[in-house]
This record gives C-alpha cells, sequence and structure tokens, in this order.
DNA sequence: TCATTGATGGTCT
DNA sequence: GACCATCAATGAG
C-alpha cells in the first residue's frame, strides 16, 4: 500500500477533507491490520474557526493542531469515545480534519458510521495523539482503484455553539455511500 | 419516528 | 464546576 506524503496534508485545509475520501485508514496494533475506507470528514480551519478546538488558543491538548502536518489528534470526547482528526497546513496554522465515519475493509467489528465509534473500531485512543501519519503502524494509503466519487457538502455536526461558522459547508462525505454518519 | 437524557472523564477557568 | 467535534436507550405519540 502506497502511503500519502507529508506533502498531501501540507494543503488548504478543504483540499485534504475532501482528498481524504475514498483513501485507507491503516492501523496495525500487535501483527493486526485494521483498516477502513474514508466516507466522511469535517474540515476545522484554525484558530479563528470558532468550532475548532484551537480557537481556544494553544493549550496541552491543542499544542499538536499547532505543529506540523500529517500528525494524528486524538482526544477524548464526552469521557467516552476517542475521535481521530489529522493535522493540516503549516506549522502555527492550527488546522485540521476529523474523520467521521469509514467502511469496513478489513479487521473491523462493530459499526463505524461516526467518529466515536470509527476511533472504537479502528482501536484509537489518546496514546496516539501525536503519532506520525507517515509512521509503518498508523498512516493513510492511497485509494484501491480510482473510483469515481461525487461529494456531498454539509455543515458541520455538533458544532451549533460555534455562530456563523456552524452554518458553513466543511463537512464532506461519499454521495449514496451506506456508512455516512448523519444525511 | 422523534425528542430527551444518562453515561463518563479530561481539560480549562 | 462547566463544558464538550458522541452514542444508545428510553418514552411519548
Amino acid at each position: 500500500m502506497q502511503k500519502l506524503p507529508r506533502t498531501f496534508y501540507d494543503q488548504d485545509t478543504i483540499s485534504v477533507a475532501r482528498g481524504l475520501l475514498g483513501k485507507q485508514l491503516v492501523h496495525i496494533v500487535d501483527g493486526v491490520e485494521y483498516v477502513g475506507k474514508i466516507v466522511e470528514t469535517e474540515a476545522y480551519l484554525g484558530e479563528h474557526d470558532l468550532a475548532a478546538h484551537s480557537s481556544k488558543g494553544r493549550t496541552r491538548r491543542t499544542e499538536i493542531m499547532f505543529g506540523p502536518p500529517g500528525y494524528a489528534y486524538v482526544y477524548l470526547i464526552y469521557g467516552i469515545y476517542n475521535c481521530m482528526n489529522i493535522v493540516t497546513e503549516r506549522a502555527g496554522h492550527a488546522s485540521a480534519v476529523l474523520l467521521r465515519a469509514v467502511e469496513p475493509v478489513k479487521n473491523l467489528e462493530g459499526r463505524t458510521q461516526g467518529p466515536g465509534l470509527l476511533g472504537r473500531a479502528l482501536k484509537i485512543d489518546r496514546a496516539l495523539n501525536g503519532h506520525d501519519l507517515l509512521s509503518d503502524d498508523f498512516f493513510i494509503a492511497e485509494a484501491n482503484a480510482a473510483e469515481k466519487i461525487s461529494i456531498v457538502k454539509r455543515p458541520r455536526i455538533g458544532v451549533d455553539y460555534a455562530k456563523h461558522w456552524a452554518k458553513r459547508h466543511l463537512r464532506f462525505y461519499i454521495k449514496g455511500n451506506a456508512f455516512i454518519s448523519k444525511v
């Protein structure tokens, strides 16, 4: 499998969020390979984006978002679920892409249509926060075949507190895919 | 079918 | 002590 290069993540965040659709997320634990096809993402555009955690400033939790692109940002939400993000753009820009849903490809059990479920199925937890996505046990690979997909744009989920930022169409998913968290 | 609520814990003020 | 980029179970209609 061909890993995506660092330069892929060093583009504007919306392009990365759209570009990730159809790619494969791979996590290898104790020799077991967990693979899911990314079908839904959300873009968080940096410190000015009131929905982004980084809008609260540089803190211990958000530190990784301010770093260079191509690293994982994993956080615990509601005390139960781990959510998986990918840091994008140059260091200091504090932007990231949230992976909201994947389609099971290999060794995934249970549902995967939502950020919390996705994290559970792929064995992702906060120990992976700051992990390099060009490593050999946790990375994103090129899609198998060049399948043509249609991308749907929608407002992001669960960010009503972010005023006008909540209305922007920064959630992207593959049209017609059966593993989308919400339509 | 829809709206409401409980579970559960790290982070920040 | 309040707030969450969530999910599943519950109960009303």
